[in-house]
RNA sequence: AGGGGUAUAGCCAAGCGGUAAGGCAUCGGGUUUUGGUCUCGACAUGCGUAGGUUCGAAUCCUGCUACCCCUGCCA
C-alpha cells in the first residue's frame, strides 16, 4: 500500500494556530449539502477536505442538510447524497442533522435580534429592495421601514410566522449598514414568507430563514470549529461573524478554499441538469458524467477519488485540473485491485490450421500477473479463437507487428503462431484469420533467435461468453467547455462519447461476475460490470479507462 | 466609495528572510509474454511586473498589471 502523504495546506496551518492559541481544543467539521441535486466530483473534494481534516486531527464530522428552501429541495436528493457519501467511505455516526431542525431555535435567535434592535420587518417589494440596495460603487439607502419600533417588529414578525401576510409582502432583515462596501452587509434578508410545504417540516412554517441566517448559527449549535466552504462564501464571512457575535453564541470559524474544476467536463448543478434534461446523457448516473453516481457506475473506485483529491492539494487558487491527473489516480488504484482477464471487444475468428478440432488445453493464468503468488484461474485454448479486429491487418507494415500474413505473433501466455492468410466476408471485412501454430513455443518469445514483438490477447471460441461492452470517451471536446463566452457549452459535446459493442467475447471465467465487479481486460483497459443493466447471462460492462 | 480574493514550470502544489519539495504531463535509458506495469534519469539561475529594505528576498515594504467573486426574498 502507498504511504499517506499528508501535505501541509493553509487550512491546516490555521487549525494548528487555533489549537495552539486555545481558540479551539478539538476539530469538528461538517459537510452541508442542500438536498437539491446530486453530488459530483467537486463535492467529493469538499467532503474529503472537511471530513479528511477531521479524521486527521482525530476530531468529528457531521453531515448536515442545508434545507432552508422548500422550493428546491426533495427527499430523493437527500437519499442520493447519503448513498454517495457512504459510498465514498465516510461515516458520520449519529451526527446526521438538518438545518430545518433548527427552525425553532433560529426563530428565537431572530426574536433576540429584533429585541436588540438589530433586525426589522421590511415591507419593500423585491424590486424596491433592489433599488434601495444601491450598486457596487454606490451606497444603498435605508429602507423606510428601518426604524420601526421593537414592539412593532415583534408584532409583525410573529404575524409573519402566523401566516397573516402574503408571500413576498414582508421580510425580516438584519439592521447593519446600507452603505457597506460589502453588499452582503446592506441589511440582508433573514426570513422570507413562503407558503410552501417543507419536505421534512410539512406545513409547520410559512417563513423560512435565509442561508446567511442559518448556516453560521447551525455551525454554532453543532459546535463546529472549522466551517470549510468554497471561495464564493468569502464575501459572506463578515455576515457569518456578525450574526454569531450579535447573538453571543459559540463562534465557529469559516475558512474558504477554491472549488475543484476538472477539464473536459462541467461541475455545476445547473449545467449537469441541462445535460440530463436535454437527453445528451442518459441520466444523473450516466457514466460519462462527473456525478459520484456516474463515476461509480463507470467503475471508478471511491478510494481513487479520495487519493486524487488528496493529491491535488487545497488552496485558494482557482484552477482547472486536467482529467489526466484524475485518470492517473484511478489507474493507480485499479492496477492493484482489478483482476486480469482476456476479452475481445470486436471479434475476428482465428483458426489454427495445424491444431486438432477436438483438442483443448487448459491454462492456469494469474489473476494478478504483476503480483507475487497471484491466484489463478483456468482458461481454455483450442483450435478456434477470437482475436481483436484491431490486431489483424491484411498487409503488414513496419510499425505493425501483430496479425498479418507472414507475421509471427505471440498469443498471450501460450503459443507463437504464424499468420498464413486472412479471409474476408462479402462486405470485404476480414472475417477469419488462419495461422500455423509453432509447436512447443508456449514459453518462447523467439523464432529463429529473432524476437517476436507482437503479443495479442485471445479467447477460445467455445469457451467464451457473449457480453455487451460500453465504451466512454470524454463528454466534451474542449478542455474548458465554459470558457467561450459567445458559445453554449453544449456546442462542445463530443458526439463520440459513447460506443457500444454488442457481441464481445469474454473468457468464461467471469460468467458469474457481479454488478460493480472490476476487471482489467488485458491490453484493452479497465472495465466494470454495469450496476443497472447487467444481469446474469447477459453481462454488460462499462469501460472505466483504457490502459495508457 | 466600491469591496473581497488569487498570481511559483504545460496542469496542480509546498515554501513563511539563508539561496526553488513533491505529483501529473512531457522527453530519454533499462526490465517485461499486456505497445501495460515496474524502474532509472532529465525537466524553474527562476516565483505576475517595476522599484525598495537587507550581507542575503518567492518570502518584508511600495507602486503597477492580469484574472476570479459580490447588486437572489438561492445555497
Amino acid at each position: 500500500m502507498k504511504e499517506e502523504i499528508t501535505r501541509s495546506n493553509f487550512i491546516k496551518t490555521f487549525i494548528d494556530e487555533d489549537l495552539e492559541s486555545g481558540r479551539f481544543s478539538k476539530v469538528h467539521t461538517r459537510f452541508p449539502p442542500e438536498p437539491s441535486g446530486y453530488l459530483h466530483i467537486g463535492h467529493a473534494k469538499a467532503i474529503v477536505i472537511s471530513y479528511g481534516i477531521a479524521e486527521e486531527y482525530n476530531g468529528l464530522y457531521n453531515l448536515r442538510f442545508d434545507d432552508t428552501n422548500p422550493l428546491k429541495e426533495d427527499k430523493e436528493y437527500e437519499l442520493g447524497i447519503i448513498r454517495d457519501i457512504k459510498w465514498l467511505g465516510f461515516d458520520w455516526g449519529d451526527r446526521l442533522f438538518y438545518a430545518s431542525d433548527y427552525f425553532p431555535i433560529l426563530y428565537d435567535f431572530a426574536v433576540e435580534l429584533i429585541k436588540k434592535g438589530k433586525a426589522y420587518v421590511c415591507d419593500l417589494s423585491p424590486e424596491e429592495m433592489k433599488i434601495y440596495r444601491g450598486t457596487l460603487t454606490e451606497p444603498g439607502k435605508d429602507s423606510p421601514y428601518r426604524n420601526r419600533t421593537v414592539s412593532e417588529n415583534m408584532d409583525l414578525f410573529e404575524r409573519m410566522k402566523n401566516g397573516e401576510f402574503s408571500e413576498g409582502s414582508k421580510v425580516l432583515r438584519a439592521k447593519i449598514d446600507m452603505a457597506s462596501p460589502n453588499m452582503n452587509m446592506r441589511d440582508p434578508v433573514m426570513y422570507r414568507i413562503l407558503f410552501k410545504e417543507h419536505h421534512r417540516c410539512g406545513k409547520q412554517w410559512c417563513i423560512y430563514p435565509s442561508y446567511d441566517f442559518t448556516h453560521g448559527q447551525s455551525d454554532s449549535i453543532e459546535g463546529i470549529t472549522h466551517s470549510l466552504c468554497d471561495l464564493s462564501f468569502e464575501n459572506h464571512r463578515p455576515l457569518y461573524d456578525w450574526f454569531i457575535e450579535e447573538l453571543g453564541i459559540f463562534h465557529s470559524r469559516q475558512i474558504e478554499f477554491s472549488r475543484l474544476n476538472l477539464s473536459h467536463t462541467v461541475t455545476s448543478k445547473r449545467k449537469l441538469k441541462e445535460l440530463v434534461e436535454n437527453d445528451i446523457v442518459k441520466g444523473w448516473d450516466d457514466p460519462r458524467l462527473p456525478t459520484l453516481i456516474g463515476l461509480r457506475r463507470r467503475g471508478v473506485p471511491p478510494e481513487a477519488i479520495k487519493e486524487f483529491v488528496g493529491a491535488i492539494g487545497t488552496s485558494k487558487k482557482e484552477g482547472v485540473i486536467d482529467v489526466e491527473t484524475f485518470d492517473y489516480y484511478i489507474r493507480e488504484n485499479l492496477k492493484l485491485t482489478s483482476s486480469h482477464i482476456m476479452a475481445v471487444l470486436d471479434p475476428v475468428k482465428l483458426v489454427i490450421n495445424n491444431y486438432p478440432e477436438d483438442k483443448c488445453e487448459i491454462l492456469n493464468l494469474e489473476n494478478f500477473p504483476n503480483l507475487k503468488d497471484s491466484e489463478t484461474r483456468e482458461v481454455k485454448f483450442s483450435r478456434t479463437l477470437y482475436v481483436e479486429r484491431d490486431d489483424v491487418k491484411e498487409e503488414s507494415d513496419e510499425k505493425f507487428f501483430r496479425l498479418a500474413p507472414g507475421n509471427y505473433v505471440k498469443l498471450r501466455k501460450t503459443y507463437i503462431v504464424k499468420c498464413t492468410a486472412v479471409e474476408k466476408d462479402n462486405s470485404g471485412r476480414i472475417d477469419t484469420v488462419y495461422c500455423d501454430l509453432v509447436p512447443d513455443s508456449q514459453k518462447s518469445m523467439k523464432i529463429d533467435s529473432k524476437k517476436v514483438n507482437g503479443i495479442i490477447h485471445w479467447v477460445s471460441a467455445n469457451d467464451s461468453i457473449d457480453a455487451e461492452v460500453r465504451i466512454y470517451d470524454k463528454l466534451f471536446t474542449k478542455e474548458n467547455p465554459l470558457d467561450d463566452k459567445g458559445a453554449d457549452f453544449k456546442e462542445f459535446i463530443n458526439s463520440n462519447s459513447l460506443s457500444v459493442y454488442k457481441n464481445c467475447k469474454i473468457e468464461n471465467s467471469v460468467a458469474k461476475a457481479k454488478q460493480e465487479d472490476r476487471f482489467q481486460f488485458e491490453r484493452v483497459g479497465y472495465f466494470c460490470v454495469d450496476m443497472l443493466d447487467s444481469v446474469d447471462g447477459k453481462l454488460v460492462f462499462n469501460k472505466t479507462l483504457s490502459l495508457r
